[in-house]
DNA sequence: TCTTGAACCTCTAGTCACTGGAGATCGTAT
DNA sequence: ATACGATCTCCAGTGACTAGAGGTTCAAGA
C-alpha cells in the first residue's frame, strides 16, 4: 500500500492528474486511511501505468475508458480493441500529413525573408496577409 | 460594409470565432449600426484573412497578436517576424517527430493482433499494459 | 509523547481556442 | 405591418489537465 505521491513518482503522472483520472472514472477510487488519504496497491499501479502508456500514445480518455472496459472482459472478442488502436493510428497519420504540409509552407515562407529588412517588405508578413502567395492549400 | 455573417462566409471563420477574436484583441471592434450590429469594411476582411491564414499554419493567438503588432510598424526590422515564424517551424517539426514515433509504435502494436481472438490474449491490450513490450521510448 | 514539516485533502478557477445555446432584438423583404 | 432570418449579449461546455487556497494528516526525530 502506498500513497498518491509514491504512485506519482513510480508512474511519472502528476498528483492532480491522478485525482483527475479517478474523477473521470479511469481509476477506481482506492482505499483510504482513517485520515482520508488515498492508499494504492499493485492493481492501482498497473492500471495507472496502462493509462499513462495509452495517453503517451495519444489515445483519448474516452478511448482509454473503452479499452479498460474491454480488459475487464477477457472472453470478449478483441476486435474492438484493434479497432480503437487502428482509429488512433489513422488519427496520428492524418495529423502527420497535415503537419508536413504546414512544415513545407513554413519553410517556404521563412526562406523568403532573411530577417534583415524592414517589416514593410517582410515576406513572412506578406505571405500571411495574402493567401495567393501560398503554393498549395492548407 | 457588410455584416458578420457575410464576413464569416467570405473567410470561412465561424461567427462566434470572429467575436472571440475581437474580444481577444486580434480584430479591432468594428463600426456598429444603430441597432448595434457589427459592420465590417475591407480592412476588417483583410485582417481576419491574415488571422485565419496564420491560425491554419498553427500560430498561436499570442504569436498572431505579435505579428499584427509588427505589421503596424513598417519601419521596424522584420527579424522578430522571422523569429516567430521559425519558432513555429521548430514546433511543427517537433510535433512531426513525436507523431512519427507514435505511428511506428502503433503500427507495431496493431500488427500483433488480428482482432479475431479474445481480449484475454489481445496484443494491443497487452502492449498497453506492459511498457516493456515497446521497442523504443515514447 | 510531542512537535514539526512534508504530504495530503477538497474545492475552485484557469489554461487554449474555440463552440453552442438561451433569450432578446434587429434588418429587410413582402 | 408582419414575418423570419440574422444578429446581439451572456453564460457554459469542450479536453486534459494544472495551479492555488486553506485546511488536515502522517511519520520521523527529540
Amino acid at each position: 500500500m502506498f500513497s498518491i505521491g509514491e504512485l506519482s513518482r513510480r508512474t511519472n503522472v502528476k498528483i492532480p492528474t491522478i485525482r483527475y483520472y479517478e474523477e473521470s472514472g479511469l481509476l477506481d477510487a482506492p482505499e483510504r486511511t482513517e485520515g482520508n488519504q488515498r492508499r494504492y496497491d499493485a492493481a492501482g499501479l498497473e492500471r495507472l501505468s496502462f493509462i499513462k502508456h495509452a495517453r503517451d500514445l495519444g489515445f483519448s480518455i474516452e478511448a482509454i475508458a473503452a479499452l479498460i472496459e474491454l480488459q475487464g472482459h477477457p472472453d470478449r472478442s478483441c476486435a474492438e480493441a484493434t479497432d480503437i488502436a487502428s482509429a488512433q493510428l489513422s488519427d496520428v497519420r492524418a495529423k502527420i500529413k497535415r503537419l508536413r504540409a504546414l512544415e513545407k509552407e513554413l519553410v517556404r515562407i521563412s526562406k523568403g525573408c532573411d530577417g534583415n529588412g524592414m517589416t514593410e517588405d517582410c515576406y513572412v508578413l506578406a505571405s500571411l496577409a495574402d493567401h495567393r502567395l501560398c503554393e498549395r492549400e492548407h
